[in-house]
DNA sequence: GGTCTGACATATT
DNA sequence: GAATATGCCAGAC
């Protein structure tokens, strides 16, 4: 199976992300022990399985310009939602308020 | 087991 | 703010 620890860790770190604040790929990495593997956990939260997408607020977890999802835009419309309906402040451009992250 | 790809970050121009 | 270049790490083939 391919979780790693690291994986596991990104999860870990991904469920700490308080309700109604968003965090970065880079925050997460930083997190986990590996501050420039923003991509790794990219990469993790892009193949995350879904019966732990139900426990793993993923979508707390946003790029540094925001929502990014280069891959599936209808991700970053659902990200967007949920955020919004957290309670976080997230732009008609798919970025964050500062106050809201960092 | 080597290579490519990717939900990125940071620095520089 | 946008475009370009480089580094980083894990997952898929």
């Amino acid at each position: 199976m391919s979780r790693t620890r690291f994986t596991r860790a990104v999860y870990a770190a991904v469920r700490r992300i308080p309700p109604g604040t968003v965090a970065t790929y880079g925050q997460i990495a930083a997190a986990v022990g590996h501050p420039r593997a923003a991509r790794a956990v990219g990469t993790a939260l892009a193949r995350l399985p879904r019966h732990l997408a139900n426990q793993v607020p993923w979508h707390r977890v946003v790029g540094a310009s925001g929502i990014s999802a280069r891959d599936d835009p209808e991700r970053a419309a659902t990200q967007r939602e949920k955020l919004i309906d957290e309670g976080v402040a997230v732009t008609a451009g798919g970025r964050i308020r500062r106050d809201r992250s960092r």
